[in-house]
DNA sequence: CATAGTTGTCTAGTTTATTAGACAAATCGA
DNA sequence: TCGATTTGTCTAATAAACTAGACAACTATG
């Protein structure tokens, strides 16, 4: 009789609500957590419950368990991506960590569906260059992100983001040598199974969505990204 | 064997997809949904897990199955809130919902915590104003927030937003006729107890978190608000 | 009005989630 | 070293989730 619950397990809601304490900064470093039977009677739940939440947490990297001493957070730290007029993915997150790779995972021309020719300002149907990419910071990846561009304008975006690797610079090779960002939308859902494998989340997790427009110093549209985010890895500062 | 899932029941899982499916414009209001056969199969699930998930959102509205014709989308909607420099939450929703009532749940003077002090840029400890508040856009509950305020420069504050129901006008109340955003994050995590209740949220739902920084113009931090939004009814526009 | 297609209901069996209790193993301090 | 505290492991029972199959009730169409 968990009124609480409805479809949601309780170790999973455990494991979430211990998670949110540690990144949200109640508990820091190196912290012991209280004793399963406090957690228990915390959550109004079994002891046993509660250990299958610690498991995950631990099986997470988040918290250690040791035997006769307790239990002890292990380190966690969210990445703040700030939004702007002048976003750049990289430059952002300079400082934040230690590598920062992006890789594009997969690309082909399609059909603009009404969504995407609205946001760059083309016909339904015109020709779109549809790249996969994700981006990885010390070992952990933090984003998994779709991109629109304009066939016309930009026929081999493809071939050159797998060269150069970052946006900014495929952008300068096509003569635009700044760009800005014209609006973002974001939301919230679970991470789809796709998005689980990539991500290396687990099931259940949460993911930021954010729906990005950049356009060019004349105000045309240029790309729009679709970007999805670990939430426990990442928040978006604006 | 559903390998996919952890924690998270499949008829939730089912219950969120096609529900992102709807509010991301995939199925359009009248729509037709595919049949419960074939829902099932897309799902590798049981007939039976789709008609629970079905029925779930069937509960919250979101669509009307029909014996002998099938089951349909019966309307749901995203407000946008758009964040900027100079946020107005009720000014921001104009437009979209014919009632937009917001209440003062509760207030109290506490002393600050070290994240609230370094927001507000007090001493940590210092007394400062806390209210809480949830808002209503057309009968559905859309924000419940919390928010902190020096005590020493907005001593009454609680009793003004009671009475004036509008940030706004409470700090031209107190000669703040102007005010701008500092800086605003953006997080998102599975509701807790009291939001699912207050919020009349399904257990499991996601919120996304905002917290945010409010400064006079002398560039004085005023407030500094968490607000929670129900993902499946808000979004936020940058 | 017969038929194909769809949602509604019922029974039954398996797997997963949760609770419950007992005890072992490790740690720490008096 | 003893005893209290804490995590680790095992068994067992109940509730919720999921699958499976069959058939009823209703709708639209030719």
């Amino acid at each position: 009789m968990h009124s609480v619950a409805g479809g949601v397990a309780l170790w999973r809601q455990i494991a979430d609500a211990i998670r949110l304490d540690i990144v949200g900064g109640k508990l820091a470093n190196g912290d012991r957590l209280p004793t399963e039977a406090l957690l228990a009677q915390r959550f109004s739940a079994n002891r046993h419950t509660v250990r299958r939440a610690l498991a995950v947490l631990a099986e997470e990297g988040v918290v250690v368990a040791e035997q006769g001493r307790g239990t002890f957070v292990r380190s966690i730290r969210r990445l703040s991506y700030p939004i702007g007029k002048r976003t750049r993915f990289r430059e952002g997150l300079k400082g934040q960590a230690a590598s920062l790779t992006s890789v594009s995972i997969s690309d082909r021309i399609e059909n603009a569906t009404a969504r995407v020719a609205v946001a760059l300002g083309l016909k339904p149907g015109a020709k779109v260059v549809r790249t996969e990419g994700m981006s990885v910071a010390d070992g952990v990846p933090i984003s998994r992100s779709t991109t629109w561009l304009s066939y016309r304008r930009f026929p081999d975006f493809a071939s050159r983001i797998n060269q150069m690797g970052s946006t900014t610079l495929v952008f300068g090779s096509y003569g635009i040598t700044d760009y800005s960002r014209a609006s973002t939308r974001i939301s919230a859902r679970h991470a789809d199974v796709e998005e689980i494998q990539s991500l290396t989340l687990a099931p259940g997790a949460i993911v930021l969505v954010s729906e990005a427009v950049d356009v060019d110093p004349e105000g045309e549209a240029i790309s729009y990204a679709l970007s999805r985010f670990p939430a426990e890895r990442m928040e978006l500062v604006v």
